[in-house]
DNA sequence: TGACATTAGTTTCATATGTAACTAATTCTG
DNA sequence: CAGAATTAGTTACATATGAAACTAATGTCA
């Protein structure tokens, strides 16, 4: 009842004993994980100490940094935050003032949120840090390499949300 | 290249006229964390609810699976999580029969974790369909950038670790 | 040897998170 | 138009998490 035969041998190395191989240390997934997650420490190393916010207050702020107004679902949706989560930062970040509501007059299930004065403030605080980091992050990289990784990335990320919509029943 | 990298937040308090743009699309950090998450989630789907296991409990299984016996220590090391976070999710594998310690009799601190013939059922199932997910994730790209690509992440991660100023207890 | 430091692992505690239930507003259907 | 269904957003609750304190064993060094 183990083996499945679906694997292409092109690169699949027949290895010890028991089931079918997984080495982690070349397993995608695993591998993107463990990049992205001392990446983003490593940034919020920079900006949450010194300007007191999390990670999802800052991704937050960055969104609106960048698009100037939207609701809090279109920040959801475009950071792929839980609604949730996109709650409860935005409600930290406005107790703060660094963020304010208007609701939209048309439609007042939603609220236009935007970025105050002061929210700006910190939103050009950090905005060189975030960039400094990437740019020592990649500075050995060929700038070739850099190109090839950025449309991986997207064709990557495309082709996990095409995955989502699947069967997730798969044989077995 | 465009700006200077060693930006002390004294420097950098005002801000220059519009702030320096951000723009998240392109920026790595978050499009790593975008896909990394993405790629975590839909891979957890496919496992978590079948055999009851979440995330943590699976990279335990992976590791223990792949290199047969180890410290949680150890374990921790590989996989890059807390020590807090493999304790409990050893004490969870162990009480459903999945994972065994044993003692280090040399070095009472420590115990050998292993596989039980039921974890190793359970490792055996799972790893067909995480390699069926890679699969079909990458299946798209050319091998050229997939090559690339895991060149690519291996620098960035080893990058990443250098530049924490303060390394916590992560060697590799 | 005997304090002191270090290490593997656990537990405590406060916080962060997601699911599901909820409110309020809007849209859809007949 | 009424009532059902949907949507934006919040809240309640249970779980997951990491920092720090703790336990027990080992190492260090005078």
């Amino acid at each position: 009842m183990s083996t499945e035969p679906d694997n292409t041998d092109a690169e699949r190395r027949r290895a010890p004993s028991p089931p079918d191989m997984l080495r982690l240390d070349s397993f995608l997934p695993y591998r993107l994980n463990v990049l992205a997650q001392v990446v983003s420490e490593g940034l919020a190393r920079i900006y949450s100490q010194r300007f007191g916010i999390g990670i999802p207050e800052w991704r937050i702020i960055a969104t609106l940094g960048e698009f100037g107004q939207m609701t809090a679902r279109d920040v959801g949706a475009h950071s792929r935050m839980h609604k949730t989560k996109v709650s409860r930062a935005v409600a930290s970040l406005e107790e703060r003032g660094l963020v304010e509501r208007r609701a939209n007059e048309e439609d007042r299930r939603e609220a236009f949120l935007s970025l105050t004065p002061a929210g700006l403030k910190v939103y050009a605080g950090i905005t060189p840090l975030a960039l400094g980091y990437a740019e020592r992050l990649t500075e050995g990289l060929a700038a070739e390499d850099l190109e090839t990784l950025e449309r991986i990335i997207a064709q990557l990320t495309e082709r996990s949300g095409i995955l989502q919509q699947e069967p997730p029943e798969i044989d077995l």
